[in-house]
DNA sequence: TAGAAATTGTAACATTTGTTACAATTTCAA
DNA sequence: TTGAAATTGTAACAAATGTTACAATTTCTA
């Protein structure tokens, strides 16, 4: 088989790729295939084995009880799914998972996983560095999430793409992207979006954001 | 030296005391000691190394835009401190560490603690567990952040906390935790209560919440 | 047990967001 | 290029929550 897409892949950063070779062929492991739309995984299910994905994209949506759906990310190629989950208390999946685009993914059983492991420093290193960044990525959501008004978050999302570049940024999702990421109403959006304009803190064009005056825009994130 | 709270600790589950005696005597660690009200690490700064609370407690503390604190949580002994942070692409503190009572701490650096993982499997799925029950912690404050209205939270939690008992069970937090845990108001979850009250759904006297109306308390969770 | 402190109940009004609906604009594909 | 589909802008009104203030009640403590 063609392991070139694991030496992308976090778990083996660092290895050569006759390094991979040599131990996933004394690995089992199978591989799964799923159009796009599929199912892959019900929130719920019971995670037991380690799921890399080797090309395409699956996303990890929850439902809310009113039928909403919330999308939590994507996960694209050579990305693994729900890694903090084979192990802890619940092993089961948090959210559903759907293929969104034609996907292939490696699954490696936990037992034969855990023995990888112990086998490997490298490997060992690399997933407690994977499901660490995971905690990391949940405590910065939670951040997220904790900022009551739509404006708060909007702020927040802009200043930190906005950070690594100038005043001028892209924010490549359409307002119902946004609005479901952020877990509120897609007219709610536009209205903030629209009022930071009159306000004179932002200029909105063709999905473009300028930052006018960083200091009020920073200030949306207090109160 | 004394091993005993160790043999409570969740990284040691499973191990004899003869087992963790020797595995750490063969291990390069240090005990500091912080008095009451001491700063044990700061927001922002490295985390090189494990910590295990022997005795005492310790607290983590947010600092928000406007200077508020926020209290995130207690970690007693034998808890570990920030063990998602040793690893993963940050390695930086979250949050400010306050020793909350005379405190010590067994700190162990982090390579010789990977070479500690690396020799004993037991160890290594504990703190796979620990992590891991770490993102999945993490995820369900999520998932409650994400109902909407106060009263679809009260729903949740109520029902979380009765499946287990009866109709009847025991909030052991005040209304103002209960709003600082939802991250709302206090007369604000005063006022739902009241209005389920109004509604016959509950009956609430002295922080003692009866069920009566199951479905209709349900279906606030969907809307 | 008496007074202080904390908790709870309640009200009026302001603010934010949701809901629904539709028009304007942009993007995409035949 | 043209029509369809997706995206965006906007408005009116409803619902939920915040803010502030104060009284009533309960719990703690000296």
């Amino acid at each position: 088989m063609d392991f070139f897409p694991l030496l992308q892949a976090p778990l083996f950063r660092g290895l050569t790729s006759s390094e991979i070779e040599k131990l996933m062929t004394s690995v089992p492991k199978k591989i799964r295939k799923f159009k796009a739309g599929s199912q892959v995984a019900l929130a719920g299910e019971p995670v037991t084995s380690l799921m890399i994905v080797l090309s395409g994209t699956v996303s990890g949506e929850m439902v809310d009880y009113s039928g909403r759906v919330i999308k939590i990310e994507d996960i694209p190629s050579p990305g693994s799914l729900a890694p903090a989950f084979i192990f802890g208390s619940s092993n089961r999946f948090p959210v559903n998972v759907i293929a969104v685009a034609e996907t292939e993914l490696m699954v490696i059983d936990k037992r034969d996983f855990l023995s990888l492991l112990a086998k490997n420093e490298k490997i060992l290193v690399n997933f407690l560095n994977m499901i660490s960044d995971r905690s990391q990525f949940l405590s910065e959501k939670i951040k997220f999430l904790n900022f009551k008004t739509i404006k708060g978050k909007l702020a927040q999302l802009i200043l930190q793409k906005a950070s690594k570049d100038k005043d001028s940024l892209i924010l490549d999702m359409t307002q119902n992207s946004l609005a479901d990421f952020f877990g509120v109403a897609r007219p709610s959006v536009a209205r903030a979006l629209g009022e930071m304009e009159e306000e004179g803190i932002l200029d909105v064009k063709a999905g473009r954001i300028k930052i006018l005056d960083r200091k009020r825009l920073a200030e949306y994130m207090s109160h």
